[in-house]
Order: C-alpha cells, then structure tokens, then sequence
DNA sequence: ATGTTGACGCATG
DNA sequence: CCATGCGCCAACA
C-alpha cells in the first residue's frame, strides 16, 4: 500500500457537492500537504501515459481537493486545461465568486467517525 | 545515499 | 491584497 493510494481511497470518500482541502486531506492521513499535492499531481500523469491504470485514476474527483484559501491550484500547470477543475466543480453544484474563491464554509466536507 | 521536485500552508513585510 | 521564505516529505533518477 503506498502513500497516494492512501490519498485516492480517502478523496473518493468527497461527496459530490462538497470539497476538501490539501491540509485537510493530509492531516487526516497525517501527511504533509505537499505530499497530497504531489500524488493527485501523480493522477494527471499517469492519466497521460499508462491507459492500464485510467480506470482507477478516473475514479478519483481529484476536482474536489482545493487549496485552503478556497481557490484551485491547477490553474498554472499546463497538464491539466485552463479553469478545467473549476468548470468540473461548478458542475456538482459548487459556487465560485468573482475572484475565483469558493466558500470553504458552506462546503468542506465534514469528516464523520 | 543524495539531490530534486512539487495541485501546500503559514508567517511575515 | 501581493511577494517572499521556509518547513515539509514521498517518490524518483
């Protein structure tokens, strides 16, 4: 069991309709945010190369892991299509304002024992 | 073993 | 609000 498959079994856990964020993500699973980062990044690429794996990666809503400002951060990397991951959240119904942010209040995603 | 790379987050100016 | 700086750590070459 490595790492970011411990980070895909929790993101499928993100309802539709709510979000979650990279420090919260990794502090459940006692990670640095950095690592929750680098293995949904791990998603884009394998997406790209390997059509073995597509199946299990498609099944991550990797679209619902923001930074904790309540912005997206995939904006500035040039794997994944400009405002793709936005466009995908407003379509499960999330609501962004006009500088992009979202409220974090009315959609994190509340972790249940 | 060693160095590098980030979809981060927080503190500070 | 913007800009750095730095700690963080799994994976990879």
């Amino acid at each position: 069991m490595k790492t970011y498959d411990r980070v895909y079994i929790l993101v499928r856990k993100i309802p539709k309709g709510k979000v979650s964020t990279y420090g919260q993500i990794g502090q459940m699973l006692g990670l640095n945010p950095r690592v929750v980062g680098w293995a949904l990044n791990r998603l884009a690429k394998v997406k790209s190369n390997s059509k073995d794996l597509q199946w299990q990666v498609s099944a991550v809503p990797w679209q619902r892991v923001i930074n904790s400002k309540g912005k997206i951060s995939t904006n500035k990397l040039h794997n994944i299509p400009l405002d793709l991951q936005k466009k995908l959240l407003i379509k499960e119904g999330i609501k962004f304002n006009k500088e992009g942010k979202t409220d974090l209040k009315k959609y994190m995603w509340e972790i249940k024992l």
